[in-house]
RNA sequence: GGAUCCUUAGCUCAGCUGGUAGAGCGCUUCGCUUACAUCGAAGAUGUCAUAGGUUCGAGUCCUAUAGGAUCCACCA
């Protein structure tokens, strides 16, 4: 055994023990063991080259307490990491750091500086990861656009195109304007605007005058209707007149339709292509409307928009009313509060532009979703309501292409003849179209042997919807991939249950009728010091890497177990600091004991005649045990932390070692009371210890290695047993409250000697402790442990 | 409009299946005691948002109300 040096040398030892594990791969997968697996679906952050930040610390400590806890209780974990690097945060990443136009650039070229700053990022996130000793197989990872991930995404593809799950439509699809591409509902965010409401004046064929109120004047090129409320008294009359707009002079046909609101505006309203999810839906009920592409890809009105044609819709917006004021034909601007759909990525206001995309059908499967999502254990369980939420609010089949360059490719050619679909063949995957051809050689419907590649991407969730698989496909052994698959854990954050879990547990039930996981841990994000969420956009955080240097990697990590499951919490520097003092606290109590542990046998089997101080925390051992690994199962990182700290610090230091004192500073070292006093020191240290280490690896590890390391037969103790709940610990009610009542008694002294300002260290001459304590039997005990000469009843 | 959640000590939050209010920080007083002053001991502080109800008994269950948060839908 060695000795304990006075210091805990916080930054020198984590950096060594880091080294350690990596070194002697303390973390790494065994293919070849028959334990029973526990596999975790890790988040693969996105990488843009830019700082983690405190929140992502929270929630990546939070599921690793966990995953730390099971590899100790003998599970054989399989934690890998990936790295989320393809798609439009990267995309735009570059374009903003390069300061590049996507149009004015090849999709090579942008595509590799995308991989240069996405290594780069990796790079960035790994030193993270390891600085705060997250305990990831490194040699499992995966990058979402290396070939292995592409692979898999194509392959998802093709086997739901064959299943008949896929299809390629033209219709009006959600669309960006600044990333020119079209996105899915998944994409949208909702912002409240400052907006007006313009009163329009139009002509009935009557030569009657009509009002119609709306938020996008500058649609009027591209009118497709106009509606009022079959039940609207008022403009019954108009109902199937001619209506001439004015400006454009184009005639609509006034229809009644039911989902006008009588209230609103006016009460009549105009529908374009497309000023909204209404103006589509409206469309789906009067098929016979005439449609219009007035808005092109970038954004600008097209040619025909007539005089408004290359503006911007904006300033498009700003010149009809202008001339609709010219002409008389604007009754009134009133200002509104308007909710938009914009773009979550680089939140522009959502367009609705009519393309040809590849489309993943979700709508007539909502019953499924919502029975593969009972099928799985969520914790917090509240958290499932937001997933069927989600799923009975869906309006829209799953858009999955991209007009983008840095994405996994479609692999799919059209004849150019015919325009039939050519597939590429699954074992050629993964494929570029842009780079190769189909392995057919003619267009098996025309005889055509000229093939025009996809060139859009997929949408990044395609690719991961497929963690579960990734991940497992990273075992090399085809019976482990099989054993690896559905996960045991999807640890993740609330705001992606609607695209990352929801998308996952769509494939994972279209490919395999499966779930992807069995147990979902939903965490809550990080929050500034006063209560605002932390972003990279705020800027609102210090820099982990910095709070690790000054108070080190455990102290950090503590701070992360205050948020109960599935909550926000705040960054607090005062918690860290209660990390830093636990590290503190550990050190000196192992520092106290460790001269008593000398030359001692902890042999279990050898017969100790344990004293009552040394029963009582026994049994409050054996209860800590039980409850912190009830809370562990429960995945309730939190409440462990709360149960094992309030054990160490209020029972085993506070009073235990107390307790003890007089043992183990008596002169006959061998007598049975001494040995019994280090006999429960031991086990209650190293099981402390053992409890301690999933939250605090660092410490835990020096303090195994210079204490336990003998006695234990592991090279580290994070793949040392779990501390065993010993049920001859248990004592009886009887006991437990006997033993109580001393305690009172203990403190009662204590409190004696604060108010009588005497030191605790002092002995005084006698004290009275009631007639509740059988002093035959205690009296002794109180006397040494809380030195009294004399204790009476 | 639909869904979920929150309102407990000055602050940040725990309070599991209902049984006499808890922690940490902060505050007051005291104490260097052969681990720790980066500490220890003792102490003060709460009509548990409001109003009803169920119950022998309610922060804990039910119903309304108020305030706050988030998600979804609507907003022409």
């Amino acid at each position: 055994m060695n000795e304990i040096p006075k210091q805990y040398n916080i930054q020198e030892r984590e950096e060594f023990w880091r080294e350690f594990w990596e070194k002697e791969g303390i973390y790494k997968f065994d293919e070849n063991s028959d334990q029973p697996i526990f596999s975790v679906d890790t988040p693969p952050p996105y990488v843009s080259a830019d700082h983690l930040h405190t929140g992502h610390i929270m929630s990546y400590s939070q599921a690793e307490f966990v995953v730390r806890y099971k590899r100790m209780k003998g599970f054989n974990v399989f934690y890998p990491m990936g790295f989320d690097d393809n798609g439009l945060p990267t995309e735009r990443f570059v374009e903003k750091k390069y300061k590049i136009d996507k149009s004015k650039i090849s999709r090579s070229e942008f595509v590799k500086k995308c991989l240069e700053e996405t290594k780069i990022g990796a790079e960035t996130y790994r030193k993270l990861w390891t600085l705060l000793g997250i305990s990831v197989d490194w040699s499992k990872t995966y990058s979402t656009i290396n070939e292995h991930c592409r692979k898999i995404s194509q392959w998802s593809f093709l086997d739901l195109y064959k299943k008949n799950l896929i299809y390629r439509a033209q219709k009006p699809a959600l669309w960006c304007t600044t990333c020119q591409t079209a996105i899915s509902q998944a994409d949208l965010e909702v912002e409240e605007k400052d907006s007006q409401l313009v009163y329009i004046k139009a002509k009935a064929e009557t030569g009657e005058e009509l009002v119609f109120a709306t938020t996008r004047p500058e649609l009027l090129p591209a009118c497709m209707g106009i509606s009022v409320n079959p039940q609207d008294k008022k403009h019954q009359n108009l109902i199937g007149k001619k209506v001439i707009m004015p400006l454009t002079k184009a005639e609509v046909v006034m229809t009644a339709d039911e989902a006008t609101d009588m209230d609103f505006g006016s009460g009549i309203v105009y529908y374009c292509s497309y000023g909204g999810g209404e103006c589509i839906e409206w469309l789906a009920r009067h098929p016979e409307s005439k449609t219009f592409k007035l808005i092109l890809p970038d954004g600008k009105i097209s040619e025909i928009g007539g005089k408004y044609a290359g503006l911007t819709v904006a300033e498009a917006r700003k010149e009809i009313v202008e001339d609709l004021k010219k002409i008389g034909a604007l009754e009134k601007i009133e200002p509104i509060k308007h909710s938009v759909f914009i773009h979550e990525r680089c939140r522009t206001d959502v367009e609705y532009i009519e393309t040809e995309q590849w489309f993943i059908k979700l709508m007539d499967k909502k019953k499924e979703f919502l029975q593969q999502g009972q099928k799985l254990r969520w914790f917090p369980e509240r958290w499932k309501k937001s997933y069927e939420n989600w799923v009975e609010g869906l309006k829209w089949d799953w858009c999955i292409s991209r007009q983008r360059y840095y994405g996994v490719p479609f692999p799919v050619w059209y004849c150019k003849k015919c325009g039939e679909i050519i597939l590429a063949e699954e074992k050629n995957l993964p494929v570029d179209p842009l780079e190769s051809q189909p392995e057919i050689k003619a267009c098996p419907k025309c005889g055509s042997m000229e093939f025009v590649p996809e060139s859009d991407v997929m949408d990044t969730w395609m690719t991961s919807s497929m963690t579960p698989v990734i991940g497992a496909r990273l075992a090399e052994n085809p019976q482990m991939q099989k054993k690896l698959y559905p996960a045991t854990l999807r640890p993740q954050a609330f705001e992606i249950i609607r695209t990352w879990l929801f998308y996952t547990v769509a494939k994972s039930y279209f490919h395999d009728n499966s779930i992807p996981f069995h147990d979902v841990m939903i965490s809550g994000h990080g929050l500034d010091m006063a209560g605002k969420k932390i972003s990279k956009r705020l800027g609102n955080y210090t820099l982990p890497e910095k709070i690790i240097e000054e108070s080190g990697a455990d102290a950090l990590r503590y701070w992360a177990t205050g948020a109960t499951l599935g909550e926000n919490m705040r960054y607090s520097e005062e918690e860290v600091k209660m990390g830093k003092k636990t590290i503190t606290k550990l050190w000196n109590v192992f520092r106290f004991a460790q001269p008593h542990l000398k030359n001692l046998n902890p042999d279990k089997n050898i017969k100790v005649n344990y004293e009552p101080a040394d029963r009582w925390i026994l049994n409050e051992l054996y209860e800590t045990i039980k409850t912190v690994e009830k809370s562990f199962e429960t995945y309730e990182y939190s409440k462990a932390k709360n149960q094992m700290e309030s054990f160490f610090w209020n029972k085993f230091t506070d009073n235990y070692l107390e307790f003890i004192k007089y043992r183990l500073y008596a002169e006959d070292k061998n007598s049975p009371a001494v040995l019994a006093a280090k006999a429960t020191l031991f086990q209650c240290l190293l099981a402390i210890l053992k409890m301690y280490a999933p939250i605090m690896p660092f410490i835990t590890e020096e303090i195994y290695q210079l204490l336990f390391k003998e006695y234990e037969n592991q090279k580290s103790i994070h793949v040392s047993e779990w501390p065993e709940a010993n049920e001859s610990w248990k004592v009886s009610p009887e006991f437990s409250a006997e033993f109580s009542a001393v305690i009172e008694a203990i403190i009662s002294i204590r409190k004696h000697k604060s108010e009588k300002n005497i030191s605790l260290g002092k002995e005084i001459d006698a004290f009275n402790v009631g007639n509740k304590i059988n002093l035959e039997k205690y009296g002794e005990f109180i006397q040494r442990a809380a030195r009294v000469k004399e204790v009476t009843a």
